[in-house]
DNA sequence: ATTTTGAGTCAACAGCCGTACACTGAGTTT
DNA sequence: AAACTCAGTGTACGGCTGTTGACTCAAAAT
């Protein structure tokens, strides 16, 4: 990799991290202009070109990260099947939300731009969340707490509702992160939501 | 009712509709411009003023009228809880679906706003919801067959995760609806999904 | 040592935006 | 019949936008 690979890499990183935080604290991505992330990375308007053709192929290369994101919990969630199982729900959450917080800005993008903003951001998001449920739904095949469920079709709906229901856990998690920095609470949650998941 | 009057809240209804039309059909409501939405209702943009403020009061107008949504909603589930219990969630669910159907930009509004757009209406779509919380709650607190919940804050959480589920179920109802025209897939979707609500 | 490459700069453009202001004219009040 | 009200119009402004083309000038290639 020579000087000038790497130069152009570090500003491309920039851009990227730009995007994400501007669409990641108040307004969404779609109402961040071209001029806004470059402002933000330090850079001239005319030099995102060098990147990126437009706001759209950023947004994907956006998605991309946040994919990594989504597979890196999915591994994690992978590591602790092996558990005895009177806490493995408490633990899938608590790993659950490890991830989140290591990445804040990655489920605040995901979630927000789910349903709002360019058409274009929202089917990539909705074939990465379709991706997501078919992996979750093959792990939970081999889980001996699901066996009694024959019907794929039935694993993937009931995988499609974990997920639905992780992402308004997320929300609320990361609403309460911003009002509070008390642990106390963000605790008690947690185990609401194991005693919710449980009924 | 004088002649300028209703003429008055016919503009005003104009507005309200193109507004809500044009932040439900690929764009998020924070997307779309004053000029824009005086366009779509056949007015000049300096007309906007004569009914709003600015967009964020629209925005606040078009919540209410979600609201009543909502409301309505609340009321066509209570008046089938004394029904037989053995198709009591089937009926909840189509009363749902008909809803959404009589009304889908509403709810199309709702959802997409929710993580989306302007911190304003962000925050009125929450408390609205947060309404709809408690109040599905204290219905559930009378309901035989949540009688076996005592804490107020499960019956709290509980409504809430029915909620959030009951979201994910309209966007796909919604983005079904838009696909194919055929009855007979929806109700396919209805089936699975009581099935996945006894488990 | 010379040429070539290409990331970043600068200036300029047309277009849409929100908004201010003075104006019209049909409907209302006096 | 005259005076008034006010929803809707027309013009104009400054600001921000995306995108263009010609320009630097280190780093890479020759």
């Amino acid at each position: 990799m020579s000087i000038r690979d790497e130069r152009k890499l570090q500003s491309r990183q920039a851009l990227l991290d730009a995007a994400l935080t501007l669409s990641t604290s108040g307004r969404s991505f779609s109402m961040i202009s071209l001029r806004e992330v470059a402002r933000e990375a330090g850079l001239v308007p005319t030099a995102f070109y060098r990147h990126f053709q437009d706001m759209d192929e950023l947004g994907s290369d956006l998605i991309n990260l946040v994919s990594i994101s989504l597979h890196h919990l999915l591994r994690s969630l992978r590591d602790g099947y092996s558990l005895k199982s009177t806490s493995k729900t408490r633990v899938s959450i608590e790993r659950l939300f490890n991830a989140v917080d290591s990445n804040p800005r990655h489920w605040l993008f995901l979630i927000g731009e789910r349903w709002g903003g360019s058409p274009t951001i929202r089917d990539a998001i909705a074939r990465e969340i379709d991706c997501f449920i078919n992996d979750l739904a093959q792990d939970m095949k081999k889980l001996p707490a699901f066996s009694h469920i024959e019907m794929s079709e039935d694993l993937q709906s009931m995988s499609s509702i974990l997920i639905n229901l992780a992402f308004s856990w997320i929300m609320t998690w990361l609403n309460l992160s911003n009002q509070t920095s008390a642990t106390a609470l963000a605790d008690q949650r947690e185990q609401l939501i194991v005693s919710t998941t449980r009924q």
